[in-house]
DNA sequence: GTATCTGCAAAACATTTGCAATTCT
DNA sequence: AGAATTGCAAATGTTTTGCAGATAC
């Protein structure tokens, strides 16, 4: 875990503001691959003067210097993530919510890929989770 | 390969309009996996009555009969996949272009998905292309 | 003091919705 | 005729853009 976001924007030549600092300590904390909406929503109170548009630049700058992923899992809006390492997203049909599983190793069987670079993964499953499972 | 889409969509409980049979046959023809705006400009010299509308409404009773998929390897929007196996999906960031390739076993190396029962999987990779790899 | 960052308002797109006209049986 | 389909126009929702003011080094 980062012990100091400032210090850790900073070692990404990412200048630590006051509001990238706040939107890096949310999406880290954050265990919901939220959207735009839910962070800025989540922030306003706490930071009256912050518009949707410095949370759009903040993340797409997160993404430029690698410190935050893109999910594109839903067909409408874009979530997004501070764990950058590999890993897998689960969205329940049901209750819509996103679930990381882990990843060991990513074996597709085959060797199809040759002269492709390939530079990030992304792996969704769709489904119903170990809630509404039980439920229905 | 589908030699009459007519009755294909007959045998998916889908009724074969005019519309719906040309927008499966370009949807099963082309491989660069279209969207919307794409399946309409082509489609639209053809049948100068055609919608968007009619687009929309088309490919998503495609989805719900199981005929199509949608693909959201792009953040802002949805490409469409008249292939259902299993297969993944690769981006290239230089040319934009989106290729298949096959996914022979996708083994990710642990259980961590007890509980959870999968409908779908999308497997997207992000790279350089084998063309646009060897030009630069 | 100059670069950068922020945030408002407007614009740009993709997608959805309401509804009337059309088509098919 | 009756039910489903189509397509126009308007609405919705997300993301981008232009630019002026604020902030930081």
């Amino acid at each position: 875990m980062i012990n100091n976001v400032g210090d850790f924007l900073k070692s990404h030549e990412i200048k630590p503001s006051y509001q990238r600092v706040k939107i890096y300590e949310y999406l880290m904390e954050s265990k919901e691959h939220p959207t735009v909406e839910v962070i800025y929503s989540a922030l306003h109170p706490e930071i009256p003067t912050l518009s949707k548009t410095t949370v759009y630049n903040t993340l797409k700058v997160f993404i430029e210097k690698g410190i935050a992923m893109a999910i594109t899992i839903d067909e409408n809006e874009v979530r997004f993530d501070a764990e950058v390492n590999m890993h897998g997203h689960f969205k329940c049909l049901e209750c819509q919510k996103v679930f990381d599983f882990d990843v060991e190793t990513l074996d597709i069987g085959n060797d199809a890929m040759d002269g492709f670079q390939v530079v990030e993964q992304q792996l969704f499953f769709y489904g119903l989770c170990n809630h509404c499972n039980h439920e229905s």
